[in-house]
DNA sequence: TGACACAACTTAACAGTGTTAACTAGGGTG
DNA sequence: CACCCTAGTTAACACTGTTAAGTTGTGTCA
């Protein structure tokens, strides 16, 4: 029988997912949904992804790729190691805003479909943080002290403001790009000067 | 025909899910489970909350009542408004870290259930916060400027530690209250340091 | 006391979910 | 030609939230 997904399966499935999920979110998304979207039957996908789980763990690496190549090409376009660092935090917000569906499987609830801790989710994004932060501080531009710590908090800052902002209802919720980057930086800069 | 359910029914449903969601997680709630742990037919929750989504929602309201009611307290004891300020930061992680599943419906994805902005669930937590703020700065311990905006900013730097520290996988992960105690606080120490 | 209403609860059912099992069509290779 | 493998199919299972209709007990009022 002529398949009737394209040639690379895996991939054309994902973005029939992703797709799908982007616009209905990801409690949206349903086997049979991702498959009428295609014009296949749901258990035609398990030829090629073994769960609903391994669909969306293959979404969130990719969603990871591409962050991570975002991040890497600020950093290398920095001026100087401290710069890289507020640059990442711009990046950060704007994948974040700009993918929330993304941003939700990868970050706000992996647990939910990870089968366990998986280093391919615990992302190079966070080797390269600590790359740079190293940077700053041989470079002086950051007291020395452990570069994982403050790694965290950065990231925990960041993540704190976009996640309130894509996940809470009412009116604290905010998604508009310039306040959510606003408040991103304010806490990136205080967090810097509590490192300096 | 005699109730099973306890006098309160709504209470004792309330209680059981609590129960059920605090030990499964929140996706491992379903009204059959919740209902055989009372001994009782799934339907009949149905006489007492009109959804799931209705009961999960009293759920956070009265999460959020208890947290709000030990937020008050520490508010209240504090010796000055700074010291208000970080003893709140102390109880939120408490909070979190002791009610992590209450945690994870409350403020990590509360919109999976909420029919929408709910102002019920915006919660007077967050007033209170801003009252906090506000005498900080009238008693000349914070730089004048909008409550609000510093609120948020504290609010997001707790909510980033400690939903990394609940909801991610792999060794970013820690769950022991320590360090994440340690980390918020270094957090918290930066925007009020950012905000003096 | 009898009639009625109401509340609490029941079972049966519907549409939807992820997933498995068994089956079918078609192309590539021995 | 026989074979197997790949990609797809339908049917089915066990689950989900939820609705509809029926049952049963209790309290109230004439």
């Amino acid at each position: 029988m002529t398949p009737f997904i394209a040639s690379d399966a895996r991939a054309s499935i994902l973005e029939a997912a992703s797709a799908v999920f982007a616009e209905k979110g990801v409690d949206g998304v349903s086997m049979r949904h991702i498959a009428k979207e295609i014009g296949v039957s749901a258990t035609a996908l398990y030829q090629h992804y073994d769960s609903k789980n391994a669909l969306l763990a293959a979404a969130c690496k990719a969603g990871f790729a591409e962050f991570g190549a975002q991040l890497e090409a600020t950093a290398r376009a920095a001026a100087s190691p401290l710069d890289a660092l507020r640059g990442l935090g711009g990046v950060y917000v704007d994948f974040a805003l700009s993918h929330p569906m993304h941003y939700d499987v990868m970050m706000i609830r992996p647990h939910q479909w990870a089968l366990g801790p998986n280093p391919e989710q615990d992302p190079e994004s966070f080797a390269g943080l600590i790359h740079v932060i190293e940077a700053c501080q041989t470079a002086g531009q950051l007291r020395p002290g452990d570069p994982r710590e403050a790694a965290h908090l950065l990231w925990a800052a960041l993540h704190g403001v976009v996640s309130l902002a894509i996940a809470m209802p009412g009116e604290i919720r905010g998604l508009e790009a310039e306040p959510v980057r606003a408040r991103a930086n304010a806490l990136v800069e205080a967090v810097i000067a509590s490192l300096l």
